[in-house]
DNA sequence: ATATTTACCGTCCGATCGGTCGGTAATCAA
DNA sequence: TTGATTACCGACCGATCGGACGGTAAATAT
C-alpha cells in the first residue's frame, strides 16, 4: 500500500452522490469537498491531469490556491478520490453480475449494459480513469484495480465459450479485449442526455453480440 | 493555419520509415532527427507528453538537453512530427478506400483492415495522437483533422445502410463511433507480433459486423 | 459574549520547466 | 591544412509548479 501521504482520507469518500445537497454546515459557508472535487475532475478532463495546476482548479472555483489546499491534501489525493469514485461504479457493476448464475453469455452482457450505465453516470470520474498512465503510485494502484476487472471480463468470455454462446474463432482475450475496448470509447463522444445511456446500451450489446450486418 | 513559430519544418519530415539506415552523413556521428523522435515518442507514451520533459528525452538519448534542441525547435515540433506520421499514415489508408468503387459495405470492412494495420505499423505514433487533448494549436489541428476522418467513416457507414447492407437499428454516427472505438482500443493492449496485425484485423471485422455470437 | 468550526487569503519557497546562448569536438571534402 | 558540416555541452534565464505557513473572516453553538 505505502500510505505515502499523511493519516487521513479513510478509502471512500465524499462526493454523497455528487449532490450538492441542502445541508446547512457549520462554519463560514463556501465550497465543499464535493464542489472542489467536480471542478478538479473537470478541469482534470479538458486539459489533462499533468497539465492542470492546482491554481487552475482554485481560479475556477473562485479562491486562491492556499484556499484549496484547504480542502484537499494535495493534487495526487485529487486523483485518487476521483478515480476511486469510477473504480467503485465499476466493480459495483462486476459484482452485481457475480451474483447472478445465469448462462455465461447473460452474464457477460449484463456486465456491458452495467457497465455502459456507470460510464455515463459517472462519465468524468471514468474518462479521468482511464486516462490514468501509472506515473505515480496512485495511478499504479488504479491501474492495477483496472487489470483485475479486466481479467473477470475475460473469465466470463471464456466460460461463455465454453457454454458454445461465444464463437470459437476469436480469442477470449481479444474479444474481451474488443469488447471493452469498444465500450469505454464511450468517454470519447458520449454527452448525457435523458435516458440516453439505456439505448446506447443497447447498440453496444447489439454490435457486441450480432454485429453491424443485416442478416436475412 | 496560424504558423506559431518560425519559419521551418515543410510539413512532413524525416523518419523515412523509421529505419536507422547505414547512410554515412557528414559531420560529426550521433543521434539524427529520426532517432530523437523515436526516444521521445516512446517517453511520451510511456508518461504523458505533459509529464515529459525535454530533459527526459535528452536523458534517454544519453546527450544534455541544450543538444536536443540542436535537432528539434520544441518539444511541440516533436509532438507535431508525431502526430503528423500517424494521421497521414490514417489518411493515407482513407484515400486508398476512397478509390475503390465496390459496395459501402466492403469499402468500411477494407478501411477497417486498413486502419488496423496503420494503428499496428505506427503504434507508437498512433498512440500518440489518441491522447492529444487539444491544449495547444499543435493538438488542435490533430483533432481537427481526427474530425474530418471520422465524419467520413460516418458517411461510409450511411451509405452501407443505405445499401441495406448494415442493420438500422443503431445510429450511423454511433455505429461508426463504436466501431472505430474498438479500433483505436488496440492502442491500449496490441503489441507488436510478427503477423499478428493480420489476424487481429480478422478478429476486429468478425466482431464488427458479425458479432460474437455464436448461430446455428 | 465567547468558543468552535469552517473557509479563505497573501506571501513565500525550492524545484523544475521549456528554451537560449556562446563555445567546443569530431567528421568529411577541398 | 583549412573550411564546412554536424553534434554536443555548460551555464544561464524567466516562468511556473506543488506546496507550506501564519493569519483573518464568517458562520453556528453555548
Amino acid at each position: 500500500m505505502a500510505h505515502e501521504n499523511g493519516v487521513r482520507t479513510a478509502a471512500h469518500e465524499v462526493p454523497e452522490s455528487a449532490a450538492p445537497s441542502v445541508r446547512p454546515r457549520r462554519g463560514r459557508p463556501g465550497h465543499d469537498l464535493g464542489a472542489v472535487l467536480a471542478a478538479a475532475v473537470r478541469l482534470f478532463n479538458e486539459r489533462g491531469y499533468e497539465a492542470t495546476s492546482m491554481d487552475d482548479v482554485a481560479k475556477r472555483l473562485g479562491i486562491t490556491k492556499s484556499s484549496l489546499y484547504h480542502h484537499v491534501a494535495g493534487k495526487q489525493e485529487l486523483l485518487r478520490i476521483a478515480v476511486d469514485q469510477a473504480l467503485d461504479g465499476l466493480d459495483d457493476a462486476m459484482a452485481e453480475v457475480e451474483r447472478e448464475e445465469t448462462a455465461a453469455i447473460d452474464r457477460l452482457e449484463m456486465l456491458i449494459r452495467n457497465s455502459v450505465l456507470v460510464l455515463a453516470e459517472r462519465l468524468e470520474y471514468v474518462t479521468l480513469l482511464l486516462r490514468v498512465r501509472g506515473n505515480t503510485a496512485v495511478e499504479q494502484q488504479a491501474l492495477l484495480r483496472r487489470r483485475v476487472f479486466d481479467a473477470k471480463v475475460t473469465k466470463l468470455v471464456e466460460q461463455a465459450q465454453a457454454e458454445g454462446a461465444i464463437r470459437h474463432d476469436v480469442d477470449a482475450a481479444t474479444a474481451a479485449r474488443l469488447l471493452f475496448g469498444m465500450v469505454n470509447s464511450l468517454i470519447e463522444w458520449y454527452r448525457p442526455r435523458r435516458g440516453g445511456a439505456a439505448e446506447l446500451a443497447d447498440a453496444v450489446t447489439i454490435v457486441a453480440f450480432d454485429g453491424l450486418r443485416t442478416r436475412s
